[in-house]
DNA sequence: CGCAAATAATTAGTATAATAATTATCTTGA
DNA sequence: TCAAGATAATTATTATACTAATTATTTGCG
């Protein structure tokens, strides 16, 4: 195939390369570090977004973590079944689920905050600012062309992701506790 | 926790948010994409080192996938259920096993490169040099202190895992037909 | 009103991935 | 030599994640 194998080729190989290099790394890596706090990276992620949004429903809480809610499902099972969070059923519509943090998983939260993203946070808090932004700027860049990319195969789930290529994404996720 | 937000704390933690939104999307991107061509993204994966290193051990097979071995036997299994490559047992040293495609698998690798990585590809060969310019930099420098801070919690596989921070495991994936 | 369509959560089934334990084999050292 | 340790692949178990199918419930149309 690819004969000329340009310079621009090239540079598109390495990138791939180094994207699935970063992958696996920081997999296995939230992986052992946030198991550090006894509960698996994805349990702790959905523990901060509830942190931030208080009682939420099962659907919600997928969609802000951006996962099928089936897969929410099953770690909120394991989160139910170490006392963290609490399902309640909505009275209004019965079939909606209120989910929230019990006592205990509000403790959890304030505990591990720095564990969670703590190891790859303090590696990149070693760099200049000047590599920051480098690295900074690349990602943007990436997520630009795939948040270009990623609605045609077929929508997530199929509610307002219709065309928020980074901002909105990103503003949803920000602090902003639901002002209710 | 961090009152002054300093202007390079929110670049970090836009940076980690944007590497998680890229996890996300990737993700399920490669397997919807790869799912086009009838086997999964790791399958796939693992058909295209089998094609580069002909007949290769299971241990190392994962460790050039840079997952681990149990996991490659789940992902040989399937092949192999579905002829896509056998498993054979070396004669000199029995614990080794060693992997080759069948006829079939040859043919599905030549079959499907494109499809494999070709989405994402497409969006980056779309990209101006520049711009593939920083996003390469910006990774390398993200793989660089993943790499360096990556060994001390628990090595991968305990073999040859000990400083090769970013250049020996590229060299080691790149063409090289393991010259014996 | 009453049943069809839409919606919310869940379950079922498959695949990936990691750790820990097991089995088989090989290598060494007493 | 032969038992102790190392090594290779595998199995078991747990967790994540997806698609499809199921169950409840709510809405809306005739």
């Amino acid at each position: 195939m690819g004969n000329t194998t340009s310079q621009r080729d090239r540079m598109v190989a390495e990138i791939l390369d180094n994207l699935r290099r970063v992958f696996q790394v920081v997999h296995g890596y939230s992986r052992r570090a946030e198991r550090v706090a006894g509960l698996t990276g994805p349990q702790l992620w959905a523990m901060k977004v509830l942190a931030e949004s208080a009682p939420i429903r099962v659907s919600d809480l997928a969609r802000r973590m951006y996962i099928h809610p089936s897969t929410v499902v099953g770690i909120l099972d394991r989160l139910e079944q170490r006392d963290q969070v609490t399902r309640t059923r909505s009275s209004e519509d019965h079939r909606v689920v209120m989910v929230a943090l019990t006592d205990k998983g509000k403790e959890t939260v304030t505990k591990v905050p720095r564990i969670a993203q703590g190891l790859l946070l303090t590696g990149l808090k070693g760099l200049e600012k000047a590599q920051l932004a480098s690295i900074s700027e690349g990602l943007d860049l990436l997520v630009g062309i795939l948040g270009a990319d990623r609605m045609p195969p077929q929508l997530l789930f199929s509610r307002e992701v219709n065309s928020p290529p980074v901002g909105a994404i990103r503003a949803a996720r920000k602090k902003e506790p639901t002002p209710a």
